[in-house]
DNA sequence: GCCATCATGTAATCTGTTACATGATTAT
DNA sequence: ATAATCATGTAACAGATTACATGATGGC
């Protein structure tokens, strides 16, 4: 029942070649960074434990001037025991999305608050929709003829995907937010019916 | 810097009235479920330290047949905090994407195993579509006048974007695999090892 | 009789991050 | 000088889940 995700994550990335801790942390970071992560304090024991369990093996590449280098490579059984879990349905967690949380609780701060939360957000989105784009073009040409080349791109497209979904839910929230603001803050001579009936403002002073 | 998130989830729900642990998890179930969650074990530790820090208060609910209640109330300072949280820009966390890292990884098992993964996630993506549209309507309902409304369906929008995004990037995905099992059905190659990154490969024989 | 709901909470465990310790080399 | 890169790892701390303990009521 114990499924360590890490695990996986480091068997995987052990299956596109042998590698050393410090290189999985970099190619984590290089390539997977958009959805996946590992720090050292996960790999380098797990990385230990693989090999107790019979699923990796250590060989030492010793160097001049340059700590020796540890560097794992996947057994068969380890080999096997990734594609057990690569085929099995993937389980979706509920991520913890901070922006939602946020502005699930919009309505304790200001409409113009809440506005600059979004539109940051959206900065975000777009700089982040910018570089998967980069990461597009330079793995095309990168990985040209390596036969992992379609599966990364998936994984690049589903982040595109998800960064322009986020961007249209940017735009629509937005004018929701300024619809709000305009009712409620302006020109307000009558509001007619939907005015703001529990909207208690809050004084405080701030302390 | 401790910015734990779980502290802010319980004062945000606090903000919306005053509720006991058992209230706050059922709460949580059935309104942010989708974006966030916590446990009794976070929760009940989490309400001390709240009343302890002076950002909310306890009251005794006295009941016959069932085990008292411990409602917990925001105080002002409670308030002040959260707002603190509300206005500051949320930070985006690499969430782990477990789809997204067994496709990765794709190449090491048949593409039918990644189609059937795909098709699966899209079956789970497709129910939860509807479910949203559900949930949506019924807030609408349910919490018509309510001033929360609009915060509230700002949330369910995102997961209608991000999930009608997952669903379009299955039908894309999909359609990749295909064309890859039609051009693969001679020969199945199996590729060991090498190759991602440092391939290199000296003087070849000619020819 | 058995299970679900109401309602509190704790303890054990797991998972993950950050900071630290070491130490040579190379680039600024 | 000093910072970064290479490279190993551990220890301390956060953060979060699961299982457990307790115990009454009410429905099937």
């Amino acid at each position: 029942m114990k499924e360590n995700k890490s695990k996986y994550a480091i068997l995987g990335i052990l299956s596109l070649g042998s590698l050393s801790g410090y290189d999985i942390k970099k190619l984590f970071q290089g390539s997977v960074a958009n959805f996946w992560n590992e720090s050292y304090g996960q790999i380098y024991p797990l990385l230990r434990t693989l090999v107790i369990e019979g699923l990796a093996t250590r060989s030492i590449e010793r160097q001049v001037g340059k700590p020796d280098r540890h560097v794992y490579s996947l057994t068969d059984r380890g080999r096997d025991e990734l594609c057990r879990w690569l085929i099995e349905p993937a389980k979706d967690q509920i991520g913890r999305i901070e922006i939602a949380l946020k502005l699930f609780f919009g309505h304790q701060v200001k409409a113009a608050d809440n506005i600059r939360q979004v539109e940051h957000f959206r900065e975000m989105r777009g700089r982040e929709l910018q570089a998967l784009i980069a990461i597009e073009k330079r793995l095309k040409a990168e990985l040209a003829s390596n036969p992992n080349l379609p599966y990364v791109l998936m994984t690049v497209s589903y982040g595109q995907h998800m960064t322009q979904a986020l961007l249209q839910w940017c735009e629509e929230t937005l004018s929701v937010l300024s619809t709000m603001t305009a009712k409620t803050k302006k020109g307000n001579k009558r509001v007619t019916k939907q005015s703001v009936r529990g909207k208690k403002r809050r004084s405080r002073p701030s302390q």
